[in-house]
DNA sequence: GATTAGCACTCGTTAAATATGAGTGCTAAT
DNA sequence: ATTAGCACTCATATTTAACGAGTGCTAATC
């Protein structure tokens, strides 16, 4: 167990190097306000802080800099939980309100605002309408051979996609599929609708059957094509200014890797958390970003369910700061009203 | 003018310097098959070549490396015209029919092929639907208060937008409304519509206003929002690899420059140019890439218009293969059919 | 017993000193 | 006109030395 000194001189050694990418020495802390001990004293403390895993050096010669261990007991125990700051959030949302009622534009901006307040690199992934439901499917014939299949799901999401048919399709039996679809297929998730449609093909009466199935057939084949939920990245630029990237060797792989868009994707997909959550430096599990640290969040846009925002940062990253203005952003966006 | 002795000696330090970055000295020079001069020589017509303005030395002691001027030279003088090697032209065709039918990912997919051949970044241009013009506009109610809006273009692309009322509207206005617009606006440019769909509000008889007023604002409204044309960028990561790039004084610049999508999406529809185009360093008057040279070409998809191609690397690319591989594609594009 | 002053020691960083060698320009010989 | 020869230049690499921030330990102090 740590005594009040011990936690006090942890928390000024992180706050200090979180500010100055530099290793703190004894020295330097105690000429603090809030450290009153000499430096000898604070050398004991930080040889068993270092000790205890929580605090290393570079070299023999240097100050000490927080180890993962040491940043996990400070965003556990040092770094209070989301306080929502009323003014800031309502001027959060006034932004939000400004630039668009487009929902997808909504979200760049949001993380476009989060960036600009933290300094670091944000990622917003839009909704995944793979697990929306459809609420209705329509057809609009553009020539004789072409028309536009809509879909529209159940969080209010269109899609459009053009058919080509092999050669020309009665009205009435383009007429006629579209009101099997939709009495067949409605709630049914947007995942599973190529599957559920062969389902429907199948069931068919061999009469209908050949009259139905070439329609259904080019449906489906093109309802197959997942759109992939809408990416956004913001602030990639501020990589830049942060010291840890000024060489090749560390900024290369982050690029690469937050370049890479599907990846990215899946990554944000898979992540299980619905509420604010931070991971450490190689907590994440992925080399590229071994000396980075994530903080992510489901969020809410005007009450429904919506996507995941992450904000990435040096493992030096500012987790009070982070953590308060990524709280105060999902806040805005869950505040954000898309109609009225 | 120069000698042929000049411009092989030329053509030489150009060729050499593209393959090593590094500059290129008498002695090297002198020992190629293709040089049978004594570096003696070679330094003369060096000197002289430097004289010119054709080359230059980074300092006294270094050999020389192409001026911008030399490269210009090089380009409309040493690089032959696009000479499209059929087989190779195939096989470009080949795998872009394989990736996929939708424009869209077809376009991403040249735009990923051309910068792997070649080792560049490139960026691609789709089409811009501004300039297309109105083939058909449709309304699809959602519900009591919302309706899909569809555009279909002269060039068969389609785009919708959510409309919410106010109030409820009835759906013979609704009929009505659309009608009007199809009868008065198919043709109009797609960039001009809401312009037009102001025009046609003022037209309109006091009694028929009062109908169509809201819905046609409405309407007008969501139409003004362009839709970007879409950007990719390919082999982003390639410019990692080239060694004028090795620094952050260097790469930073071209990185911001490069993820700025509006502004580069402006840029390439700035481009006046309508076949293949190079321009070589500073030409471009781009500060960010006062280092690179950029290949363009507009390209067509299935005969029709459509966007903008771009590859761009260090001012030192290989330019005879930039050119060829550009022809390639943008010939492998315009031969690949949409349907069938 | 906890805290602090004092001091020898470590080691990364920086600057100056030196060596290396690729390449040039010029001159004189071929 | 071409080439061999040579003195000279200058970026780059290597070595050496000086510096100083910071530590760990010991002994004195509160």
């Amino acid at each position: 167990m740590l005594t009040n000194r011990q936690l006090l001189i942890l928390r000024a050694i992180i706050d200090d190097y979180i500010q100055t990418a530099q290793p703190v020495g004894s020295r330097t802390l105690s000429k603090r306000d809030d450290l009153t001990f000499s430096s000898a004293t604070i050398r004991n403390d930080m040889a068993d802080l270092e000790d205890m895993g929580l605090i290393e050096k570079p070299h023999t010669s240097a100050g000490r800099i927080p180890s993962e261990v040491g940043y996990r007991y400070y965003v556990d125990h040092l770094v209070e939980k989301q306080i929502i700051d009323e003014r800031e959030t309502g001027r959060l949302e006034e932004r939000l309100k400004q630039s668009s009622k487009e929902s997808e534009i909504l979200i760049r901006q949001a993380a476009d605002l989060l960036s600009d307040l933290t300094n670091y690199t944000t990622v917003a992934l839009g909704p995944n309408s793979q697990s929306e439901t459809l609420a209705r499917v329509d057809f609009m014939p553009l020539d004789e051979r072409r028309g536009v299949v809509l879909i529209v799901t159940d969080q209010g999401h269109v899609e459009h996609r053009t058919v080509m048919f092999e050669s020309r399709v009665a009205p009435d039996v383009i007429e006629e599929t579209i009101r099997l679809l939709n009495d067949r297929l409605v709630g049914t998730s947007i995942g599973q609708l190529k599957v559920r449609i062969g389902e429907e093909v199948a069931k068919l009466q061999l009469a209908q059957r050949q009259q139905y199935e070439n329609m259904m057939q080019l449906i489906q084949s093109t309802v197959g094509i997942q759109t992939p939920s809408s990416l956004y990245l913001g602030g990639k630029k501020n990589i830049f200014n942060q010291p840890e990237f000024q060489t090749l060797d560390t900024l290369r792989p982050f690029l690469e890797w937050i370049d890479e868009q599907e990846r990215l994707t899946h990554w944000l997909e898979s992540l299980p958390n619905r509420e604010i959550y931070v991971s450490i430096g190689s907590e994440n599990g992925i080399v590229a970003l071994q000396n980075c640290s994530v903080i992510t969040s489901d969020y809410t846009l005007d009450g429904k369910t919506f996507g995941t925002i992450a904000m990435i940062g040096p493992t030096r990253m500012n987790y009070r700061h982070g953590v308060q203005m990524m709280g105060q952003i999902i806040e805005a966006l869950r505040r954000t009203k898309l109609d009225e």
